[in-house]
RNA sequence: GGAGGGAUGGCAGAGCGGACGAAUGCACUGGUCUUGAAAACCAGCGUGGUGAAAGCCACCGAGGGUUCGAAUCCCUCUCCCUCCGCCA
């Protein structure tokens, strides 16, 4: 969440940085005059606690030197302040909850490098690259045998079962066979192995409390994307930024530590909601997908370089698959309700002829450090100060799966896969049509 | 799942109804001493809220309760440890 104290300070600002992804200014009005009023409850109510704190001293004064009539007139005196401060502060809590629950939906300020606009048409392309760019060749043609449907290829090929996937779960959660569960094992080695120089490695646990979904900005405002065990309390995670961000929740780290870096990979699960009958075919938009993560919390003097070095560690890996990409510089309006400034990255997947959004990468100042409450102390001294954090996904398997398989693709039906996977495929590298 | 024990400041650990935001030790910071360091000695050393400030308020795993007054008593929950059961 944002800071209180600048809504406080700076509510024009504030406002006029929120109306850039389209907040009403009323949103920030109500927080404002709400808090107003619950800065002077709580007075009201620390005035009479501490009143009720100090005739409950002279009670015990009075006792000691024997004077049971005083005690007894002080008591009945500080009884009757007690019952109107247990008044006062359930009044002032109320306010209190009203306050952060407000503030908990509105989202976070975006930067001033982001670009203008409310929806994703106003998403500026800032690189696009593909395999021979680099030296100039010419944009890349897609031959016939490339525009097939990477769900047609897998049942070709027999790497996907989307059927028997639905069968078991329901529809949109893929199931993989074959040498496509091994390719898709192999990705996710891949992308591990490639950022264990600087980014520890975790495995952390695929649900997490309401409170850990909070942190990142996934609660309260978007709980209809995620699934929820009821009967346990529990979330599936949507992405391992939510146990990560939390991995440090409420702690208060050293400055000599930072930049703490973590990758992971999980599986990932969103209802999507917002978008049932979308792309339902294929792989384009699924329940389930396994995704690599790259996760850092760091100084505000860190932040911009820790940002760039996931983008840079996305497109790297694209690079090394030979995908086709580009990169959008979100626009205000298009930017996740966390996040300060959002670079995705899209890969072109010629069998189905569209851009695929294949990662986020994200700098969200202190927003969710705040929600979280990670903290630093300065190596200088003085007080903790709160982090920044930045995470991207280096990547998201089942896009990249649909574009490796869809480009990869020969006249004879077969799919070629990129060398770089070779170590991880013990150098079978391609996938033949199988006979009858 | 059953039985028992526990959770206090960066760490260790006392306190178990009356000035406790909390003894003590270690760690850390500053000072004295020293050519320098160590040792010794002195001082400081949690977080947050509110207020112009003085101050006031909150926080002893979390939430509720009893009381004039709760770290201390009661209830619920979470987590950790030990033993038993079950289990990949």
């Amino acid at each position: 969440m944002i800071d209180l104290h600048l809504i406080r300070s700076e509510p024009d600002q504030v406002t006029a940085a929120l109306a850039r992804r389209g907040v009403p200014a009323s949103e920030i009005e109500a927080v404002i005059a709400l808090d107003a009023t619950h800065r002077a409850l709580m007075q009201r109510q620390e005035a009479l606690r501490a009143e009720v704190k100090s005739l409950s001293r002279e009670v015990g004064a009075a006792k000691k030197v024997g004077d049971e009539a005083a005690a007894s007139a002080l008591a009945d005196r500080s009884r009757e302040l007690g019952d109107a401060e247990r008044a006062a502060a359930h009044e002032a809590e109320e306010v209190g909850e009203q306050v952060r629950s407000l503030l908990l939906v509105i989202p976070n300020l975006p930067a001033d490098e982001a670009p203008d606009g409310l929806s994703e048409d106003d998403n500026v392309v800032t690189e696009r690259w593909w395999p021979g760019s680099d030296v100039g060749d010419p944009e890349p043609t897609y031959a016939e045998h490339q525009r097939v449907p990477h769900w047609e290829v897998g049942e070709q090929l027999r790497l996907l079962d989307m059927e028997r996937g639905a069968k078991i779960a329901g529809s949109m959660f893929p199931l993989y066979r074959g040498f496509g569960a091994r390719l898709l094992r192999s990705l996710g080695q891949l992308a591990l192995d490639a950022h264990l120089d600087a980014y520890e490695e975790i495995r952390p646990p695929t649900f997490a409390l309401t409170e850990t979904l909070t942190a990142t900005g996934h609660l309260p405002k978007f709980s209809d994307e995620a699934y929820l065990m009821e009967r346990d309390d529990l979330w599936a995670i949507p992405t391992a930024e939510v146990p990560l961000t939390s991995m440090h929740r409420g702690e208060i780290l050293a400055e000599a530590d930072l930049p703490i870096r973590f990758t992971a990979q999980t599986a990932c699960f969103r209802r999507e909601a917002g978008a049932a009958g979308r792309d339902t075919r294929g792989l384009l938009r699924v329940h389930e997908f396994d995704k690599v993560e790259l996760f850092a919390y760091v100084t505000a003097e860190q932040a911009h370089a820790a940002h760039l070095d996931i983008l840079e560690r996305a497109e790297g890996l694209l690079r090394s698959l030979g995908l086709e990409y580009r990169i959008l510089d979100l626009c205000c309006g298009d930017i996740g309700g966390s996040a300060a400034r959002t670079f995705d990255l899209e890969v072109y997947s010629p069998g189905v002829d569209r851009w695929l959004e294949v990662s986020s990468v994200s700098w969200f100042r202190d927003y969710q450090a705040r929600r979280a409450n990670v903290r630093y102390r300065p190596a200088a001294g003085g007080s903790p100060v709160l982090c920044h954090t930045v995470n991207g996904s280096a990547l998201a398997w089942a896009r990249i799966w649909a574009a490796l398989v869809e480009t990869g693709r020969q006249a004879d039906g077969s799919v070629h896969l990129p060398e770089v996977l070779a170590p991880y495929l013990k150098g079978q590298l391609v996938i033949e049509v199988p006979v009858a």
